[in-house]
DNA sequence: CGTTGAATTGATACTGGTCAATTCTAGTGG
DNA sequence: CCACTAGAATTGACCAGTATCAATTCAACG
């Protein structure tokens, strides 16, 4: 079955508000479930919970940035997602998880025991829809994430994070500061390249003026508007105006000449 | 939010028993909220529908194989996944399709109007946890070809995709006869290949005696074992064995020398 | 200020892509 | 029933984009 998200470009459909502010109202939220459960703190490399652990329970991010990943038997290591405030690990109906989740930066968690979340999730109207949307955000992620994978170049890769990430920010007026918590040999293997071609790109996108590094972990996007472009995934009108960042929510052709 | 699969290697949660088993019996299942439905027929090349329409409806396929993928806007395209009978398509929360749904073979669906399926699923106790399943296998297979797409080699890839089309048999005993309803060019988008490299990966395969060709569009996979060693994800003991179909519900290692 | 892991940069190798030429094969029509 | 045809698949020669290996350089932290 395939599913797609309620918000095209993967804006999580409940991250806008955050956990707090929803908690607060008494708005019943995926997050105010969490809400009572003491906040547990991971150290930036911690491992939550590894790949093959028997899957007890259901975290929500409170702060901080996890990766998630998979290993193939030889090492070769493949992120499949990074997440942020908001966002639930460990969702699932396996017994075992299927991934590691660690702490890129200095995480805070809230934990949840599986059969409960489940019964609580089975029990509320409010809920579900809630968990539905969260659940159909991730699969658009997905599919935007084998896209990237399957075709694009490593250059296209790069932007098209690098674009994502600033997309997650609150738009600072102008040139978005772009925070990059994780190391380039996390953000290689999200990317499905090595750090040296990570480097190397990142490298040459400064050279042409579209970012600023400030820092390692800091970025200056100077232009917005050609990191789209060449994100791939958007039609390459003018790269001149250069002006705020392109909308989320923009449209699909269906052209498809056969 | 990240989910798992409620069986490893995504033998779909429930493809097992089939849409006409389950509704005989007056079982509540997905399948059988199409039961009623029309049957709908799509000759081979035929599109169900387009990224960007309208999303209207939720399709169930009854029977044949229908290809689902998104365009870059330069042609480039990359099948997200091949659906088979009793999968469904189309479930979301978006106004419009994410994806572009055709047929690869002469296909028989179901259709479902969008609102009365949620309005059903979201009454009813019973269809919501396979549902959910559904979502969490598809997940899972997503995250399967993120790893594929990553990190794996040619060879790799496709032994990867022969393997799980055998798994996706009844294994007769012996070695089992696969069907590829696809063409290459549908491998080479599903891979993230061309078709060159598809078809050469495949001579050396059959040179190597680890398939046989029949036709285009059949192969008999004489040594399981060594295919499922040359995908990657399995531990390489013995290729020697040549037995029986490897088990779906693998050990997964927790290891990670960090 | 020194140390150490992270990141950058360079030289070279190699996998898979591109372009082009056959060969196959499933239809089609005589 | 069989030759013809057009698209699909295979094969080959060559090229390009990344990976690999190795050497510096950088920057965060004690």
């Amino acid at each position: 079955m395939y599913i797609e998200s309620a918000l095209s470009n993967h804006e999580p459909a409940l991250r806008r508000e955050t956990p707090e502010s929803l908690a607060a109202e008494g708005a019943p939220s995926l997050s105010s479930l969490f809400a009572r459960q003491p906040v547990e703190r991971f150290e930036a490399g911690a491992a939550v919970f590894w790949e093959g652990d028997t899957a007890a329970h259901v975290f929500e991010v409170v702060d901080g940035v996890l990766r998630v990943f998979r290993m193939m038997n030889d090492g070769r290591r493949v992120i499949t997602g990074f997440l942020y405030p908001g966002d639930l690990v460990g969702v699932s109906l396996e017994r075992h998880y299927l991934y590691t989740a660690e702490a890129v930066t200095p995480v805070k968690l809230r934990r949840f025991a599986r059969n409960r979340f489940q019964s609580e999730i089975h029990s509320s109207p409010e809920l579900r829809p809630q968990l539905f949307a969260q659940l159909c955000d991730e699969m658009a992620a997905a599919q935007d994430q084998m896209v990237l994978l399957a075709r694009k170049t490593a250059e296209e890769r790069v932007a098209s994070f690098l674009l994502v990430s600033a997309r997650r920010l609150k738009s600072v007026a102008g040139a978005p500061l772009v925070e990059i918590p994780m190391t380039r040999l996390d953000m290689a293997d999200y990317l499905g390249l090595t750090i040296e071609t990570v480097s190397r790109t990142m490298t040459r996108l400064t050279q042409r003026g579209v970012i600023e590094p400030n820092g390692r972990h800091t970025i200056l996007v100077r232009k917005l508007r050609t990191l789209a472009v060449l994100a791939g995934e958007c039609d390459e009108d003018d790269s001149s105006g250069e002006t705020g960042v392109p909308e989320a929510g923009a449209v699909r052709r269906a052209v498809w000449p056969h």
